[in-house]
DNA sequence: ATCGGTGCAAAGGTTTTGCAGGCGG
DNA sequence: CCGCCTGCAAAACCTTTGCACCGAT
């Protein structure tokens, strides 16, 4: 995509403002809410548009956890995610090397040029681990 | 998931076998075009409804590659997934345990519980290698 | 002034579901 | 027989898109 002649409109600051607020991935219709209260009249369609040109041109990511539906995240720094089976929240792991690790392994196959390797966890958050310890 | 009280009907066991037929990790749209082949009168929600059912009881494995539709796929052995970014094709790769490495690199973190990692890879394929080379 | 962006609403694609009848164990 | 399963169709969701107007550069 052409990230060059992308304008800075008012509707997309915000968008990306309310993204880097928070650390909740939110999908786009979460942070459609959010952005509502500061831009009241905005569409959820330019909040799409808006998400897919800021993931394409590297200001935000777009994630898919298999729910059905996207995330974003406006953290760019290199990190993992991990899914609550619990309560189904999406949670950073921060980064340890492996994406190297895998990809050297995966290199000797040689049948396919791999180009990018996609992970993500699944499992019981801190919240729900200490509510399991309650009950 | 109950998975005591299911009945494997006919459109159930043909839903499967066509399923185990492919390597071609097909979409639940897919694969209803084939068992409409041998069952012309069931329903794309039958379909539907099987594969739920089959993947919850861990008869077959239900992909999400961030396509916006889910695959299916009958093979259980353990294997990854690399989605081809110039024909779409998803295709096997063959299994090595990084996930147990991953897992034992990420239990240190301690403030949650891992319980999966999702691994899925993104290039090119053979055949399209191959015809880079051509042109 | 240009041309990308916006709001609105409709449409698109995938998946789920309510219902009445059918059939597997 | 009981109760899971089916076909059908509508609905539920998430996301994209056509259009006419607006506004960033």
């Amino acid at each position: 995509m052409d990230c060059e002649n992308t304008r800075m409109t008012h509707q997309r600051r915000v968008v990306l403002e309310e993204l880097k607020k928070t650390t909740a991935h939110p999908t786009a219709d979460e942070l459609y809410e959010s952005v509502r209260k500061r831009l009241p009249n905005i569409s959820l369609g330019t909040v799409y548009r808006n998400l897919e040109i800021l993931s394409a041109c590297g200001q935000a990511l777009k994630l898919d956890l298999g729910e059905g539906k996207k995330r974003f995240d406006g953290t760019l720094d290199p990190h993992y995610h991990l899914r609550c089976v619990k309560c189904g929240r999406v949670i950073d792991v921060p980064y340890v090397p492996i994406d190297k690790k895998i990809e050297k392994q995966m290199k000797d196959l040689g049948e396919f040029k791999i180009t990018g390797v996609q992970v993500h966890f699944e499992g019981i958050c801190a919240d729900c681990l200490a509510k399991e310890q309650t009950h």
